[in-house]
DNA sequence: GCCTAACCGAGACGGTACGTCCGGTCTTTTT
DNA sequence: AAAAAGACCGGACGTACCGTCTCGGTTAGGC
């Protein structure tokens, strides 16, 4: 998102190219302004986070980020795509002996903590994704695809496991809860709270797969 | 969302109550106004609906509807559910003889495109989800809790044929789709198109009923 | 201003001349409204003053004035055309024997405090003036001309009893304390109190007219 | 108007003040403002200047002046106080040798019609006048208070050749002409052409200060 | 070590939408 | 039919905010 670096090219032999002079940008503000941005939006949404109020939060200048981007919109965009993203962890994820104990451990309440700060920041760029798809796709993969990418692991191994139908819709259903728990967060406004994941678990995922 | 008419209540045993006099709120231009501001709002999205357009489209002055909603959100709430909601019918569902031929009847092409214009003005007014629990509430009514119901009911006369499991959990399993649907409209951003029902159908719904 | 009244002529023993039915325009309430309007001109001026407040302070229904004075301009014109006239009352004039007496008695602190109120109103109204040439003349009429006519007559009594020079331009210095008090009033909103008339007096007024 | 520079005050001994960093308010736009002000106010009068028009003609937008005045009446007051206001020129009056040659000169049709031009602008915002003390008072400067002055000039060099008595109320006098011009052209609405001019002149000054 | 260009925070700028208020008209109920 | 009450359309007012531009001051390079 931030402009070429005219410089990038000039790796290997280049000689006298001559560097356009001056100061160069300060990178270390790029991921402060990013954060100020998120917080501000997942605090007021995207309607009410004013760029004042950003420049306020990240002691930066208006013109710092709009130097850098060139919209509010594709700050935003860029923020959201920035939020640390392996907050899912694949790589120690639950192994409780069954899905259905595995799946409960991934929802785990610190977890759904940290997923519920990410839906107000989703919430509350709700409005954008309607007008950018590029921003839509860096929402969907920064806050919902985790979630979906260890389902899919957790019933992977289960159906190893010979727990569950060998013949599963892994895929389509390992999008199931990601997508309800966005939509209740988002769209009703409902909390997601653990009744509802049991609900959503022996209602439909566990009868699902059985075997 | 108009204020209750405070002469309505004359319940008990007063009589010659006299209203209040004076010219009468004209109850018409009501449903024009939301009609004009459903329309602009699909046009342009939430934020580029100004009231001003709101108001040339529906001939109308903009103290006649800042007399009656407060504020461009809560028009935009009202107008929501306003919305005509019966497109599903639940009086005239389609009847396959099999769970799988009704659902699929249901969200026949026409049905899509139809909500595919709701999925449209609810895109435009996403960014007010996250700031006004009513607007998403209302928004939820009149657009997804429709096709949900229409879900419970046919799921329920395929448990009454014995067609699917009676222990199901017939109210989780009637959220998904519509759920799914608008999610994957709304933030996905992807088409809800007759290739992902059919696999929401055959890899979620109908394994979690099977007997 | 008001339209004519097509029963005025039914004075005498007209009998059976058939009245266009319905309900008399209720002449009493034509000095009501102009007091009113009057009120509230001088209370905050010809901008500050809304047709609403003058409707309440008149306990009438906008409609009521609209139909008998076109707009807010020639409302308040008529409502200064109307303002009692004869305050200064000409045919009561001091008479102290000397002009410089006849003056002071003229502009005593009553008359003042009278005139001042009518200044106000003047003053209400100042932006009408240069809009409309019909309404700066009626104001004129009403409120400044009266005093110039009782300085003419004072005057020409000095003149005839010799007091001041037989040459004397009467009628142009019979201007010069009304137009003086006007304008110290209405432009440079000072008192016209009286040292000020006095300081006109006696270094204008009896010099110039010294024989 | 224009709020103060809070580093102005420097005066003691505080070195190293550092000044409030930021964009320096655009000092030229405040008379090219105030200029657009006049143009419209003199062709449309007050109540027909909109804020919208001004902005247009200074290219201004709203926020600039809004942070510099905080109202229509306030920037209209600023305008005419900073209205040119050396027409008169008392370094360069008029000398004819006479106080009748002197006033006639002052009052030649060029200075009339320029004094024309300052009371169609006055006029314009007369409504203003009467709610507003200083604007009244800005006004008067702007406007009348400079023909006072050189009437103040010529008529103390008539005095010193003893052309006129010595005891003339030299203060009072000055304004006689400029309050009854100003009062007949902005209340009367009647030109104030040189036959005026002349009975005044010769039906009043003279006459009151002849020796 | 100095020059120069681009950076930085701060905030004024032009433009535009919001929500309020009011003038003049029209409608409803009461007299 | 006229009165009081008040809703109606249109449009100006003053506020808020976006994205740009300008200020004084700082931080890199290249010489």
């Amino acid at each position: 998102m931030t402009q070429d670096d005219p410089t990038a090219g000039d790796g290997g032999g280049g000689r006298t190219v001559h560097r356009r002079p001056g100061r160069k940008p300060d990178a270390s503000r790029d991921p402060e302004i990013l954060d100020a941005a998120l917080q501000v939006l997942a605090e007021v949404g995207y309607a009410g986070m004013t760029m004042a109020a950003v420049a306020a939060r990240a002691k930066a200048g208006k013109g710092t980020f709009y130097r850098r981007w060139p919209s509010k919109a594709k700050l935003v965009l860029d923020a959201v795509g920035h939020m640390k993203r392996s907050q899912v962890g694949l790589d120690r994820l639950p192994d409780t002996g069954s899905l259905r104990g595995d799946i409960l451990a991934l929802f785990k309440p610190a977890s759904v903590e940290e997923g519920e700060h990410q839906l107000a920041i989703m919430a509350g760029l709700a409005s954008m994704l309607s007008q950018d798809r590029g921003l839509a796709e860096a929402a969907n993969d920064a806050i919902v695809e985790p979630w979906a990418a260890a389902n899919r692991v957790l019933l992977s191994r289960a159906m190893s496991r010979g727990e569950i139908d060998a013949t599963a819709d892994v895929e389509t259903l390992a999008q199931i809860i990601p997508s309800i728990a966005a939509y209740r967060a988002l769209i009703q406004r409902k909390p997601f709270d653990r009744d509802f994941l049991v609900s959503i678990i022996d209602g439909v995922l566990l009868p699902a797969v059985r075997p």
